[in-house]
DNA sequence: CCAGACGTTGTT
DNA sequence: GTCTGG
DNA sequence: CCAGACGTTGTT
DNA sequence: GTCTGG
């Protein structure tokens, strides 16, 4: 499970934009990849929720450096509450990751085509996440960055993937930022829904090679 | 004891 | 910070 | 977009 | 400096 990205009205995939707060500039991407700063929903210390750009990849507080996050994108929710660079954040700090859809990739190497994931009725959802606050040794401004909880595959996901992502019902929204361990629990399973699926160009989600906007028919 | 890991997936 | 492996 | 690599061989 | 990977 990786990528997400966001889609227009129509369906097809468009970049989307936010502004970046520290120097005020507006990003544009098409394709939300790992270390990429990116919107994350959280509980407000004042009630209610809040939106945060934050860095996808979770590095624990008590890391030595940044490179530890760029492989921790993606916890295991079997195994969340035991491993050390998650479980403080499982109890504590969880959000939800706004998309419309997420990529995956099936075949063999050098000829794996990708999918588009979404779910009819819902053009926009949650997955499930953990976020952490980590400060440089040398005193430099903390870095906030975030996890997707993944699972076992739906009957749609399993026949592209052997994992996927947690997608939280919209009932589920405020159990899952504000509840105890043993509430949200039972949260993290395979999304009970229909889903779709379509093939898209192996370039999609890469800005750098001019990717199509629009996804290419089944 | 101390050094080293601490994670998931497997694409472009 | 804490656990594991050598 | 931006961070990180940029390389090959292989025994003292 | 430029390409690649995430």
């Amino acid at each position: 499970m990786c990528s997400r990205y966001f889609l227009d009205d129509d369906g097809n995939i468009i970049s989307y934009t936010f502004r970046v707060p520290v120097d005020d500039r507006v990003k544009r991407r098409y394709n939300i990849a790992p270390t990429n700063v990116s919107p994350v929903i959280r509980a407000a210390p004042e009630g209610g929720r809040a939106l945060a750009m934050l860095r996808w990849g979770l590095v624990p507080y008590w890391a030595d450096d940044l490179k530890v996050g760029t492989r921790a994108i993606n916890a295991r929710s079997e195994t969340v509450e035991q491993k050390p660079t998650f479980r403080e954040a499982f109890k504590t700090r969880r959000c939800l990751v706004p998309a419309t859809g997420y990529f995956e990739w099936k075949g063999d190497p050098g000829h794996k085509q990708p999918f588009a994931f979404t779910l009819p009725d819902r053009p926009m959802f949650a997955f499930a996440g953990l976020w952490e606050r980590w400060k440089p040794r040398d005193g430099g401004d903390p870095v906030e960055t975030y996890t997707i909880l993944t699972t076992e595959p739906n009957a749609y996901a399993a026949t592209i993937h052997d994992r996927m992502p947690v997608i939280l019902a919209e009932g589920d929204y405020d159990r899952w930022l504000s509840g105890t361990v043993a509430e949200v629990r039972p949260l993290m399973r395979p999304y009970a829904n229909e889903m779709g699926a379509r093939t898209v160009s192996k370039l999609v989600g890469n800005p750098r090679n001019d990717v199509p906007e629009v996804l290419l028919p089944d």
